[in-house]
DNA sequence: CTGCATCCTGGGCGATACTG
DNA sequence: CAGTATCGCCCAGGATGCAG
């Protein structure tokens, strides 16, 4: 968990347009996004897409699905499908989608640890 | 720089909208935010807004001023005027911008450490 | 040089209704 | 229950031109 410091061509302007750390914030930018990965992975072994909707205020269907497609995409989430009657489908972070967790969880735990002076920031 | 543990309401479901971490990403979700801070937070001691253009590659005249109006009005970056012709303006940031440094590197470093993996996520 | 006013487009996002 | 299909709004963000 000991993060090297930040190679020197970062320290540099200009650095590129699509470097490593903007590449990484763009993935963040989505609404629900972050939401989605946080709760699955809290959820330790996937959700279903009812209780998904259900443990996070606000999301819509449609932006749930489009996100964990979008997700899906990126080869971070995996859909597992049962064939049943009525459909059960399970979400899960695919081992990807789980290294991602590590970065999300420092933004999720410094936020938490200083919620007073977030709260100040209109 | 060691972070506490996430408080076990972010680990209940549902936690609220605008709960400490969704106001911190919401913060750092402006495409120029980030880049904007973390130019300021290497320049030291304050950025003149043609130098502060130059180094950020792609960002235009109005979005860095849109962008560090927003973060005047958060008290996040001063704006300090010479009244000279031609005018001399200089952004540094505040004592509440730079607490603000702390996650922002966090996720800047963690990016640079795994360039190579957010590089396979299209 | 710094900064504002306009105009415009794309897409993120939401509401609703429908299918299997 | 899981998922799709439309429609439409709103606004972030880009281009351009003008002003002090």
């Amino acid at each position: 968990m000991t993060l090297p410091p930040l190679p020197s061509h970062y320290r540099v302007a200009p650095f590129a347009e699509d470097c490593a750390p903007r590449r990484l914030l763009r993935l963040f930018s989505g609404k629900w996004t972050t939401m989605i990965l946080h709760t699955l992975h809290l959820s330790g072994g996937g959700s279903r897409p009812g209780e998904l909707q259900r443990t996070i205020p606000g999301l819509s269907k449609k932006m749930m699905i489009q996100t964990l497609r979008d997700l899906e995409r990126k080869g971070l989430v995996e859909r597992v499908v049962m064939q049943v009657m009525p459909p059960v489908v399970d979400y899960r972070l695919s081992e990807s989608g789980r290294r991602l967790i590590e970065p999300l969880e420092m933004l999720y735990r410094w936020g938490a640890a200083h919620a007073a002076f977030l709260d100040t920031l209109d």
